[in-house]
DNA sequence: ATCCCGCCTTGACTTTGATCAAACTGCGCT
DNA sequence: AGCGCAGTTTGATCAAAGTCAAGGCGGGAT
């Protein structure tokens, strides 16, 4: 095993992207610098507004992209038009499926996003020269995998008062991964109807719970959009994670 | 890009793995002779009963196994007792974590299972030496989150009746993947127990939905475990897909 | 054969969350 | 300011699934 090889396994340090002009853990982390050069130029950064498709039945799937800041939403939807945000994704995520073009899952900006995009076709070619590209996408697929099953459990087997706690304390520890103690204050990046799409609650059902847990001295509803943690613990104690 | 490496990227073909003595898809398809040899001789065959652990607390995870035969149920545990299975796995999947001791996931077998398992570390410096290795694994992971998000969308928009019918029609086509038409009857690798933690539902729900299902004629229960599907496409149709 | 035990089914009733409907809030617009 | 609108909250009612309880079925052991 020579060096090179050794030092991408053993370290989780994020790599610069010049592409992405930002350091994250996306795909660039993996790329040698000629790799980079090309890729820079056919990377466009694109600024998209909430609720903008970035994949699905519209957009065809050409291309991939880092996901710079904001929120976006993998959604499912069924022909009678019931759906289930099925994963969100955060910066430095990486967008798009390898391998495949449909899911059958479709991307929407939750919040405003940036996006870093790229080719599929060029990725795709890189994946097959670079082992270590393809090293971090098993890394972040496998991250998506154990999300998608923390959840499952949610969605099976919580109370609709556990799951709305669950999420706050989602987004709650999400925002501030390093939180030790003390009151905590963040924006909701998604409207009543994508947690309840979230959750496979019903807006009416989540509204109610929420109004229950500030009623309850759990949490502190200072706009829509705003909330306030007195003590994270408590409401992890809610969600019953 | 070497011929190799193309080989192993563009075809599907499961190779032999000696160490299991079986034609499968999993980790073993993608290794040279050399570490096949030197995996046979570390691995061990084991036949296990239904209900055993194979990953979990008491089972210190430190070896991966191929699945030769039988289903193995992936399952998340809450403090209370109430449990959810997140992933079911058949042959040939590849049944570990990668990179990981714990996900807060138990493995145990819902029938009688045949895996072919050998030791975390040896994979592990497998994986780092072998890209090919990581490609299969990167292959199943996906394939494993593209379930998990299906059955998402199952726990979280489904009615009682759809659940069941989308348990139903996933082990039909899976014990028969290249079914055309016709009377289809198969085995159902679960308890109702088991059913209904999978489903999010509980056994009495899964019960009624299956009586149901059998009075409309879209199934016919020979016993406790063997189901007779005359017409798929209409028991598809109830899954709601 | 009979008993036993685990697994499954069925029935009566309760609870949770969905549905339907109305009203409220914040915000951009004229 | 007043209007309109999207998003949210709240209330009344309803239906779906859960709970509790009893009984049936089948396979293995004595």
């Amino acid at each position: 095993m020579d060096a090179k090889r050794k030092d991408i396994h053993n370290s989780d340090i994020p790599l610069l992207c010049r592409a992405c002009e930002a350091r994250h853990q996306g795909v660039c982390g993996a790329l040698s610098t000629d790799q980079l050069v090309s890729l820079n130029k056919q990377s466009t950064r694109k600024r998209v507004n909430s609720g903008v498709e970035l994949i699905g039945e519209t957009q065809r799937t050409d291309s991939y992209a880092n996901i710079i800041s904001g929120v976006v939403k993998l959604t499912k939807m069924m022909a009678d038009g019931r759906q289930q945000i099925v994963g969100l994704q955060f910066a430095p995520d990486f967008l798009g499926r390898p391998f495949r073009s449909d899911s059958g899952i479709t991307a929407d900006a939750a919040t405003e996003v940036n996006i870093c995009s790229f080719p599929k076709a060029m990725i795709d070619r890189m994946i097959k020269d670079t082992p270590e590209l393809e090293h971090k996408l098993l890394e972040q697929t496998l991250k998506e995998l154990d999300e998608a099953r923390d959840w499952m459990l949610t969605l099976g087997r919580k109370t609709a008062s556990e799951k709305v706690a669950s999420f706050l304390s989602l987004i709650a520890t999400h925002i501030n991964p390093e939180w030790e103690s003390g009151p905590l204050s963040f924006e909701l990046p998604l409207t009543r109807s994508d947690i309840a799409d979230f959750l496979g609650l019903t807006i009416e059902t989540v509204s109610r719970q929420m109004t229950k847990l500030r009623k309850e001295g759990v949490i502190v509803i200072r706009n829509n959009r705003m909330v306030e943690v007195p003590d994270l613990a408590r409401l992890v104690e809610r969600a019953s994670a």
